[in-house]
DNA sequence: ATAAGTAAGTGCGGTGAACTAACTAATGTG
DNA sequence: CACATTAGTTAGTTCACCGCACTTACTTAT
């Protein structure tokens, strides 16, 4: 995916200066519009340095002049530089539903600018790739500014560089899908498991802090992403975050993987809307209970790796009320106060758009150094 | 710990030729001796570069010239160089055990060279304190080598810079063991969690792989330590791996934390010792249990973050036989395969010398950038 | 109105660490 | 014995950053 890596851990000075242009891209990023003397005492660098730096992204568009700030202090008033946010755009990708794929154009800033999706129709395999490049292709017409790269959110295992080694729902084993849709495309191709970029993209863009950051998602299934000292967890085999066929009730339903009593059979979106819709059934009860059971896989994870946020992410009737409240207090119940104090438990407010929008911030990282 | 850290993310000519260093290093480290040539191939620098470097770390000491190999070949025969195991030496604690505070010099390879230990005798605070510099003051004496750092593991948590958070065996909060430390004996010291450092032994020395790995550690309580992505894994407040109180059952026997059927209260090792011990007990029936329930606090972290090995560390009579294959079944029966496949769960090698020698590896990472 | 002070941004020469090119040295092969 | 092959060195180049000194453009004090 995106650019060929340079061989071993060899440093050179080009990649000192990309890593000082990420500096200051990122600092425009996060905290907005700043002169070039506010970006040398933020990055550490010199006044001189940066000067160049900047006049180099200026050439290459990516930020722009703004001019001189509201108020005025002594001194020569500074001209502030910001994050041209649509001198490129980003198509990102959401292959994570069933019935459909959406895709969207995304700035720089991660504003969505326009959408479109197709319908799968129970497309598989070489024709669900087919599928994909129609609707990557459909979004390259809706823009007229160059295009940074292309970021997709894949259902199943996806490894590093972007090969979809299983999944099920489009029948897609070991699919090169990053080479493929780059060979087509001509642009830096990212692609990720749904759940991996949902969380990169809570965690750019969700108002998160600065610890371990895990989103688990509900839909069809459950899966869950890790963000770890700031960056994405691949997990050995590329596996990470897949929690929902841990086991939560040996004495539970059978689930389709042959197992009984994984956190799917009582967690999934549908199974959830069947239970809860029931006549005569206590809903909330229901999701209480959901709630207690999904607490209980995550509080050794919290444990183990002292998280700061866990974010469901997924139907909000469903998920916000008794089901996130009894996940919270089982969570606090069962592990120390040092785990669980600088813990938050709370629903994602990015909506549908994490995944189409974590596909972006793949695209910002890869590309620019930014998240 | 250690040296000043630069200030933000800059990255100076000098950080690239310290980072090429440690890859050198790393590569002799790993691999034994090689060639400057050979070095120069597999780092990707210009054998030139490679030749400076070399130069420099000879002068050094660091690493050490060993003459031409046995077999030959075409060409110039190549001069080995190797890592100098013994040109600098290493103070490493282990202050996890409740009664006694131990020690060691270690060389660079890792090699335990003479110990050294003091009794707590219910020393606690300031005098803990003393204790330490007490003990370490006797190593020192027992070098003539430079002494490249000084590693600890301590008990409770402790955050990056060195300070022990809370560790109430030594009744310690908000202790800066590192400073103190480092004020008395003017070299670069490294403190962490005792979990973690034994974590890190086991990364370095103990024959594991490159994806996730997890140590358990079962003593008087019970900790684990996390390197993923080849670094340790700190968590948010630097509590990760604190699993020692993740309810196992609620029903269960009531903790010292005021919880009820913490994972301490079945699988510490009196715990254990006495339970096994009883007069008319079926001792593996006893271990099969206490494992599943290690198993099933294991099974969500393992789904999570896809490790590749779990390795547990205490009393091998233990944790040997019927513990360690009951947690393995449990954690395969509780996740899917694509989690399980990867995963290797077994005793650790090392020994008692675990946090020992991960002290030293904390030591070798931040001064030569080795492990 | 003029001078002084302050902060922003820019040429210019210097430095360090890597690079390329071209060498010497020491061996095996045809 | 010439020649290819590999190791290691010397000499000179490139690149990114730095420090210094400068200009520019503003506010504040006299």
């Amino acid at each position: 995916m995106g650019r060929p890596l340079r061989p071993q851990g060899k440093l050179l000075q080009e990649d000192a200066r990309r890593h000082h242009r990420s500096l200051l891209l990122q600092q425009l990023f996060r905290e907005g519009p700043a002169s070039r003397a506010d970006l040398a005492r933020a990055s550490g660098l010199t006044r001189v340095t940066v000067s160049d730096l900047v006049g180099e992204m200026l050439s290459e568009g990516f930020v722009s002049e703004l001019g001189a700030p509201a108020e005025s202090r002594v001194g020569k008033p500074p001209t502030l530089v910001g994050l041209a946010a649509d001198s490129h755009h980003i198509i990102a990708l959401d292959l994570s539903e069933t019935d459909r794929m959406s895709g969207a154009v995304v700035n720089l800033a991660g504003t969505v600018l326009s959408r479109h999706e197709v319908h799968v129709d129970g497309a598989e395999g070489e024709q669900a790739v087919e599928l994909v490049q129609q609707l990557a292709a459909e979004l390259m017409d809706m823009t007229e500014r160059p295009v940074l790269g292309m970021g997709v959110g894949s259902p199943g295992v996806v490894d590093t560089a972007g090969t979809v080694i299983d999944a099920p729902n489009l029948a897609w084993t070991d699919t090169p899908l990053a080479a493929r849709l780059a060979e087509v495309f001509d642009v830096p191709v990212f692609v990720a498991n749904d759940a991996n970029t949902a969380v990169l993209g809570e965690h750019t863009f969700g108002e998160s802090g600065d610890g371990g950051l895990m989103v688990i998602r509900v839909g069809t299934g459950v899966g869950a992403g890790l963000v770890l000292g700031g960056s994405l967890l691949h997990g050995h085999l590329g596996a990470s975050g897949e929690i929902g066929h841990v086991v939560v009730d040996p004495d539970g339903e059978r689930c389709a993987c042959s197992r009984t009593g994984c956190l799917e059979t009582v967690l999934s979106a549908p199974r959830l809307r069947r239970r809860t819709a029931e006549p005569g059934v206590d809903a909330p009860a229901v999701l209480t209970e959901v709630g207690t059971q999904l607490g209980e896989v995550l509080a050794p994870i919290v444990a183990a790796l002292n998280l700061h946020e866990i974010v469901l992410s997924g139907p909000a009737e469903l998920l916000g009320g008794p089901l996130l409240d009894a996940a919270d207090r089982t969570i606090r119940e069962r592990t120390m106060p040092v785990s669980s104090a600088g813990l938050t438990v709370r629903t994602s407010k990015l909506g549908d758009d994490v995944v189409v929008v974590g596909a972006a911030v793949l695209v910002l990282a890869g590309e620019l150094g930014v998240s």
